[in-house]
DNA sequence: CGTTAGTTTGACGGCACTCAAAAGTTGTGG
DNA sequence: CCACAACTTTTGAGTGCCGTCAAACTAACG
């Protein structure tokens, strides 16, 4: 029943994937942890991966049995209305936290699945307490992490309209991945546009619509997933609601 | 320079207010700390109020000074943009926890302003540290608390129209509220409904439409800020987006 | 090469926003 | 206690963005 059991990879064995060596370290549980630390937090991690794409990390209503750090790939966590629509929670990247929905009542609230390949870094629960307890940066780096990706997942809710609320997204999405693809404006989506309408809250027409829109006006180029933003203060004009007008002209 | 310095009572002394003897115990920090642990708690809590109405907790940009727990009145914390429209991020009533938006990068994210006098029970940052590492289940109960919290406040994305929007707004105010007023289905809300509209991302004029709207279909009755749920029923169908079209009929 | 999932485009209708004004409520000072 | 001011709420008219329905197109996969 665990999820992703048979992808499991031996937890204490050797250093592979060390944490200390980790090119996420600084994003992700280890930071501010000396190398003694490290061991230990090491030898309780329990490294989850490949996972295939769209398999499910946790179910809603599933119990709470461990925090994960998503250590490549993308995390979608969504739930379904009675009328099958998707709401898309948020998309957890790498260096990103996983399962606090479930910290109360102890019931995850979310679907979570994933996008494409997946590597995950997980700690079980009941061994979060007792770490956390000999590790005192620990606490305060959850706490942390928690903050900053709840923070990130409430993008959807700024922005007025369908054009302000994707240029939000585009920034803060390459904002989160630029640690990856460090080139000029440009990155790859891991999830589909279906996906990104759902997480923003509008149709997939509309999200198609807004995209023509933006390349037409050539503040952005759109091929498949490849995004490059060529006029990121044009696009910036528009996140803040300043929306200059010869963008929208051309409609 | 502290927000609210006048207003604040003596931290040590004596007992009043204690912790134990708190109607929010279960609800608050010291939920399953036993006696000798919640006097140490107590020892380190400050208690502020009544703040007057309309007094800024905190503001954005301001450092991470302090977590607050709501012992009365709500806070409700906020942005505004640049055209001068306000945000709302969500209203803190009493038992809820505040402050949690700069526990990363370190800065407060929103405003935080008192909607009618309000009072506050205070953990100065510096001390949650080595608080947490002597009560183990406090490190516990402050990330179960943060994630009910911030589940609470993502109910304004849920629901597609106005209308769902603010059945789901209304049952979970309620729900929040019902340990003070336990009356059947009724209750009086903190905040203006310009507040909630700016909450629910709609306009004031909406707000005021959707509740005559539910008014006249008598689903609900409202008074000014006391609002009673006369068919919990239908309500509960239109949160959960199965309008019953009698609702809408007589438009 | 056929199938399927994802994406794009068009037509149409409705919900919600904007602008505007009036009515009701609260708070203040005379 | 009353009058005035400031704020909140309500209601109306008109417009536009976005949702729905529908169909064509593209890319991916077996």
């Amino acid at each position: 029943m665990g999820p992703g059991a048979e992808f499991r990879t031996a937890s204490g064995s050797a250093f592979r994937h060390d944490c200390g060596l980790c090119a996420l370290r600084d994003w992700c549980w280890p930071r501010n942890l000396d190398q003694p630390q490290l061991q230990r937090l090491h030898a309780v991690i329990r490294q989850i991966g490949p996972l295939p794409s769209h398999h499910h990390v946790f179910r809603a209503n599933d119990r709470f049995t461990a925090l994960h750090a998503v250590r490549g790939g993308c995390i979608k966590t969504y739930t379904t209305d009675l009328g099958g629509h998707e709401y898309v929670h948020g998309f957890h990247l790498p260096g990103e936290l996983l399962g606090f929905d479930a910290a109360y009542p102890d019931r995850h609230r979310y679907n979570a699945i994933s996008l494409g390949e997946c590597s995950l870094c997980t700690i079980p629960y009941r061994d979060i307490d007792r770490l956390s307890r000999d590790l005192p940066g620990l606490q305060t780096r959850i706490l942390a992490l928690m903050s900053r990706d709840f923070s990130r997942q409430q993008v959807c809710t700024e922005g007025v309209d369908a054009t302000q609320r994707l240029a939000i997204f585009l920034f803060d999405v390459e904002a989160r991945l630029q640690r990856r693809f460090d080139g000029a404006h440009e990155f790859e989506l891991p999830m589909t546009r279906e996906d990104i309408a759902n997480y923003l809250r509008f149709s997939p027409e509309t999200m198609s619509r807004v995209i023509s829109k933006l390349q037409r006006a050539a503040i952005i180029s759109a091929n498949r997933r490849r995004i490059r933003l060529l006029d990121v203060a044009r696009l910036g004009m528009i996140a803040q609601g300043l929306k200059p007008q010869r963008v929208c002209s051309q409609n």
